[in-house]
RNA sequence: GGCGCGGUAGCCAAGUGGUAAGGCCGAGCUCUGCAAAAGCUCUAUACGUCGGUUCGAUUCCGACCCGCGCCUCCA
């Protein structure tokens, strides 16, 4: 039985099944992160959906090869460089090594290629001169070169915004004038391919056939889709936000070059928002990870927290929500490590079973399955683990369990990127002498059944901040958190 | 104003034209000197409001109320 996976279409706006073109490999590419600062959570939302994409492709042996870019050139990363004295390269090589960091540890799988902008600013350029000669873009006066929306009859038709609401969009929703004349725009609907040398730049400008300067953000995705992934990509994805204007244009860019179909499939997930507010500096409930490990939570919990909503449903990103996800994923580990116990079966081997060739049957994780299967629904597959790890409980009662179903249980595991018995995170912390030598008297007199005494120095190391949890033949000591 | 999304028990969150997964929290029990941990069991008159279609709607249609997003080089 072929498995089959489908995904909503932000184009279409349909659930369509997913196949690849060229019949070899499923060419997908996903709108990167900006390398000025530490990637927030609303951020690794994105990249998590995606990362649990890239695995669910692999599931279905649709061979997936994911390109996802690095935005190391724009106004952000010129004004941190510059701001720290650094270059350009050297500033956005911390931050680039940093999302690396922080992608790892939230186990997400590395993307097959991680192109940069500013290593393919030839073929920026070379996109750029080819919508030129197409009339689809002209040279300011001061050497920029901009899309001509008004020639691209085609233009908004993945947001829906037809050219009448664009063009008459004179001011925001913040009530600011769009100012169309500072940057001899010959429209307000028109955006940059490439920006003439401002003295804000310093000295990141590259020589062009219009003059010096650099690429405009949107122009990057398409050059390093087409140079990377060919024309008409199988899916294109990225947050919400970037369905307009920054995707549609890459599709006006890419299909008024080629006059080919950029990608037959878009794929947006909706966005976070914490403790019921929109994520913003000024709120101070921007989170990254480093926030969130610092509150000793793992990144294990993070990453389950922010895959466990659907992804096309605005998330309500909470801390409790991560108490929630430790709860969850204690259980889940206790309960598959009852069964591996009953099976002989090491953890080391149970995770291994997460590895191609991987279950085209799911017995008791067919719902669980089903869920991924039909438009990544996380929440349903979630769902159906439980469930499953229920009836396994049930139907052998001695824990153990036929190795089929814990090859298909460890298979959706791995579609979700949930490495369990890894959750740790919390650095085993330090006992003050003092308190273990309270600890000690008190276990003592436990053994002496002096258990006035044993109570009293229960409470001293609890007002210590330290929670004694007794084991049959002794006793840990664990930081009171709550 | 344009485009779009959502309102399901204390919290989070799936789903369906025929009387609603799952997780968290909570409760009880087991265990335990106590406490915790763990295991088992369980709870709840939960589908925004008002109409319409229907034998029957939470699920379809309409209106309304409330919340949210994008329309600003934010995932």
């Amino acid at each position: 039985m072929a498995l089959e996976l489908k995904l909503y279409d932000t184009m279409t706006r349909t659930v369509q099944p997913l196949w690849a073109e060229d019949g070899e490999h499923f060419r997908f590419y996903c709108c990167g992160p900006t390398a000025h600062g530490p990637a927030h959570i609303g951020n690794f939302r994105a990249f998590l959906v995606q990362d649990v994409l890239r695995r669910t492709l692999e599931i279905v042996g649709l061979k997936p090869m994911h390109v996802r870019n690095l935005t190391d050139v724009d106004d952000k990363t010129i004004r941190g460089s510059r701001s720290e004295g650094k270059n350009l390269r050297g500033f956005t090589r911390q931050w680039i090594e940093q999302f690396h960091r922080d992608a790892e540890a939230l186990n997400m799988l590395a993307p097959h290629r991680e192109p940069r902008a500013t290593d393919h600013i030839d073929q920026q350029i070379g996109l750029a001169g080819q919508l030129i000669e197409n009339d689809l873009a002209y040279v300011a006066r001061d050497g920029s070169v901009y899309f001509k929306v008004s020639a691209y009859p085609e233009y908004g038709k993945l947001s829906r915004l037809g050219e009448r609401e664009i063009s008459t969009q004179e001011t925001t929703s913040a009530g600011r004038r769009n100012e169309a004349d500072e940057y001899d725009r010959e429209s307000i609907s028109d955006f940059a391919l490439w920006k003439s040398r401002k003295p804000e730049d310093g000295d990141n400008f590259w020589d062009s056939p219009w003059g010096q300067g650099r690429p405009g953000w949107h122009l990057e995705c398409s050059a390093m889709s087409r140079h990377y992934l060919g024309d008409g990509i199988d899916l294109h994805a990225g947050g919400i936000d970037l369905c307009f204007p920054h995707h549609e244009n890459e599709i006006a860019q890419c299909e008024g070059a080629t006059g080919k179909r950029f990608a037959r499939h878009w794929f947006h997930n909706a966005h976070l928002q914490v403790e019921g507010q929109k994520m913003s500096k000024s709120l101070g409930n921007l989170y990254t990870l480093a926030d969130l490990t610092e509150k000793g939570y793992s990144p294990m919990e993070v990453r389950y927290a922010l895959i466990s909503g659907h992804y096309r449903q605005p998330m309500n990103f909470t801390l409790a929500s991560l108490q929630s996800s430790r709860s969850a994923l204690k259980r889940l580990e206790k309960a598959i490590e009852a069964h591996l116990d009953g099976s002989g079966m090491s953890k080391e081997e149970f995770k291994a079973l997460a590895a191609p060739p991987f279950p085209t049957e799911w017995g008791l994780f067919e719902e669980a399955w089903r869920g991924l299967a039909n438009d990544l629904n996380v929440s349903r597959a979630l769902g159906g683990i439980f469930t499953g790890l229920a009836r396994m409980a049930k139907a052998n009662p001695g824990a153990v369990a036929p190795e089929n179903d814990l090859k298909a249980l460890a298979g959706i595991f791995y579609a979700l990127g949930i490495e369990l018995y890894h959750s740790g995170g919390e650095t085993p912390a330090i006992v003050p002498e003092e308190l273990q030598c309270l600890a000690r008297e008190r276990w003592q007199a436990k053994q002496d059944k002096d258990w006035a005494k044993a109570d009293l120095l229960r409470k001293r190391l609890l007002a210590g901040g330290w929670q004694v949890r007794d084991r049959k033949d002794g006793y840990d000591l664990i930081p009171n958190s709550t």
